[in-house]
DNA sequence: CTTTGCACCTGTTGGC
DNA sequence: TGCCAACAGGTGCAAA
């Protein structure tokens, strides 16, 4: 579910209600997700929650004793409940805060992560090879051209490696390519110059609306209190196969690359026949 | 080394 | 109504 627009949006509610509060108890009903989950239900009692931060999709959960590491996979999220709300189905921790309240963790589908890791985040090797965050300085066309300007593949599966750029997902990638009239099927080794500048307003613009938007709810994404996103409302292709184009009003259309789906606009973003590649011709 | 395909899970949706 | 295949916001690893 969650992209980085969705887990800013869970952050900054976080950093606002959770810091500052101790975790009383802690209860783990499960043993493992995405990977083995260590035994939080003895870790977190009593430690006092400093910050609240992200890297790319990851949510990090800090005390002065170490950091929570938590990522939603697709289906991951959190919930505040009242302490004498039953347990749900695939609600894996929960934790227990002064004044009863409880933080719980829900993945139905178990792509999630929740670790726990002492000392410098930085060197966690889950973030050992990720790629910058876009809202950064260190996004630049420079940046993205030298990284990306000899691979061989779509732009739009390579928007999704985390390596390249961290925190975009399926929903955000085709959006982004959409605003930089750039068509996913798009070879990274093709892009000009100019689109690198291109792309990496659209980047920074779409994810920054979309965090002022509270990120996007498709299905089931809501914050932590329970808000549902509003970004859909902006969204330009994504799901809106053969509606028109906002734009130009062509039918948005759908693409499936790597087994994910893709959704650009035939009129907008033009894909250059086979031989004419943007090389000079005569 | 780079690039692609698939597995990992569960819930929901849409066609027959 | 019921059944079942297809699909869903992600990632890591095996294979080509």
């Amino acid at each position: 579910m969650p992209e980085l627009p969705e887990v800013e949006t869970i952050r900054r509610y976080l950093a606002t209600h959770l810091v500052g509060q101790t975790i009383c108890r802690a209860l783990l009903y499960t043993k493992a997700l995405r990977r083995p989950i260590p035994a939080l239900n003895r870790i977190l009692p009593h430690l006092a929650v400093s910050d609240v931060r992200r890297l790319g999709k990851y949510l990090l959960i800090c005390f002065d004793q170490g950091t929570l590491i938590m990522h939603f996979g697709m289906s991951g999220r959190l919930y505040w409940t009242p302490n004498n709300v039953k347990r749900s189905k695939h609600d894996h921790l929960d934790m227990v805060l002064s004044d009863n309240s409880r933080l719980r963790y829900n993945d139905p589908r178990r792509f999630g992560v929740l670790l726990w890791h002492v000392g410098a985040i930085n060197q966690h090797s889950l973030f050992a090879k990720l790629g910058p965050e876009p809202l950064s300085q260190q996004l630049s066309s420079c940046y993205l051209y030298g990284f990306a300007s000899a691979k061989k593949t779509a732009i739009k599966p390579l928007l999704l490696n985390q390596d390249f750029i961290a925190g975009i997902g399926n929903i955000y990638a085709s959006e982004i390519l959409f605003r930089a009239r750039i068509h996913p099927a798009r070879l990274a080794n093709n892009i000009a110059d100019s689109e690198w500048v291109l792309l990496v307003s659209a980047i920074k613009q779409v994810l920054k609306t979309a965090i002022q938007a509270g990120g996007s709810s498709i299905k089931d994404f809501v914050s932590v209190n329970g808000q549902l996103g509003a970004f859909q409302s902006q969204h330009a292709v994504y799901a809106r196969t053969s509606q028109p184009c906002i734009i130009c009003g062509s039918p948005i259309q759908a693409l499936l690359q790597r087994q994910r789906i893709s959704f650009y606009c035939p009129g907008c973003q033009i894909l250059p026949s086979a031989g004419c590649t943007g090389q000079a011709r005569h």
